[in-house]
DNA sequence: CGATTCGTTGACATGCTTCAAACTTCGTGG
DNA sequence: CCACGAAGTTTGAAGCATGTCAACGAATCG
């Protein structure tokens, strides 16, 4: 809150963005007014609250500063499924319909801070190769994703899912080993298409192996090697349903 | 616009892409000139070529003008995993790296023509929203095989493929009720995440209780009704694991 | 301090994979 | 043109991973 204080120049104090080589805010706003504007944008939100509901819209996308994102939508029947989680650093809400719509809602898993890009607001350059390369982070995204449901068991999604969360907290300055889950057992069954029980039965499993410990939402890694191993292993134990690839000539 | 009057060239020939307003060609390119390079560079492939690898660079995507495309990726074990089919009118080989690489590779199903579209020669607004509306079918469809891959049941992940690829011909002017199965059920499996035998044996299913014909790659359904029903099921019977959505007043 | 949500654990049911084998189609070379 | 093998498809039997149902304990909240 003393950052406030300050916050005629916020842009400059933060340094989320480092990794992707210096804040979005100075790449893709025109002006200096304009990226004023961006502080003011800035919002705060307390857990539970929706950043934007699915087919409102889309007339800005995000960069989580602190706290952390669940992305998800509705299926027919009116339950549903989690599309991805986004942590400090990470930019959201650029998937929309042609008519820029939003394809999938957003909602806080605690209180979180928020960059806000309105797209009114981005140089012409940002329109270009810039913004096509984020999206191109959430397509590898979902590719990821595809390929945990369609080829890997329980564990492996499982595995997957905490390597996944503990490469993307060390690419940002945090712990690798131990971090909070900020998402309920339910929120990770629903992103890994596995149900409840089978998620805290997996969790408990790895403990007993030696491989993390886990309390409740604190999990500390103890083996890592062991996780990637079974994150990537394939469904099955012997030959998969799965074809193995042919490498042709070219 | 005035390139009516010049019927010497592929561009206005083509009426593939109607149902995107038009050429994309003619939207997308900059100049006369330009648009000559993008009938030099249709394409015409036998099946079982690659358009592009995995980690190659990308300096083009692509239409399908006849012919179909599988979309795949190799994981760690050498195994691969189907990302979807491009019919005719699919735009497809925007999922690229940042840096400008390929995030999967894509290979001919059929003899198939296409429409390469260097990035090179987009003109200034065809770098903007124009393709970023394009990703956005992209992400739509990964959306929808998480849903598949995450909540439905085998019934219901065949159920829904069917139905899609007789909404897609339909929409592109084919008929919705009969039509020719381009890949293999080992291609199938790949892209719904299930065993070679359980995609055989579900058709096999869907046949005998009417639903469809199925006698090897030539399908027609002959009750949409029921198998519209059996794709929006999902996995389970009673309450699934997932979590029924509350809508808080906002 | 109840009420509610969340997480854990056990017993059981089942849908899908796996393994095995036969058949069909297709391509290729004799 | 036929013979032959390779690949694709279908079908059956059996095992197992995961979902389902149920109950309990722990944490959170008003």
């Amino acid at each position: 809150m003393l950052m406030q204080a300050k916050n005629n120049h916020m842009v400059q104090e933060c340094h989320i963005c480092e990794p992707r080589g210096g804040c979005l805010g100075l790449q893709l706003l025109d002006s200096e007014e304009i990226r004023q504007q961006l502080c003011n944008t800035k919002r705060i939100s307390r857990k539970g609250e929706h950043v934007f509901r699915e087919g409102e819209e889309a007339d800005a996308f995000f960069v989580v500063r602190s706290g952390s994102i669940k992305s998800y939508l509705v299926t027919e029947d009116g339950e549903e499924q989690v599309l991805g989680f986004y942590l400090p650093g990470d930019v959201f809400g650029l998937d929309t319909s042609e008519e820029q719509f939003r394809m999938s809602s957003a909602i806080t898993l605690e209180t979180t801070s928020l960059c806000r890009f309105p797209h009114a607001y981005l140089g012409d350059k940002a329109q270009g190769s810039n913004l096509l390369k984020i999206t191109a982070e959430q397509m590898q995204r979902d590719h990821n994703l595809v390929l945990m449901l369609a080829r890997k068991d329980a564990d492996g999604r499982i595995a997957s899912f905490l390597d996944d969360l503990a490469c993307r907290y060390w690419s940002r300055g945090y712990s690798a080993s131990a971090f909070l889950l900020t998402m309920s057992r339910q929120d990770i069954g629903c992103y890994l298409g596995l149900a409840v029980e089978t998620v805290s039965r997996t969790l408990t499993r790895f403990q007993d192996s030696g491989i993390l410990q886990v309390n409740r939402r604190e999990v500390e890694i103890l083996d890592h090697d062991k996780l990637r191993k079974i994150a990537g292993t394939r469904a099955s134990g012997s030959q998969s349903h799965t074809r193995t690839v042919e490498l042709k000539p070219v």
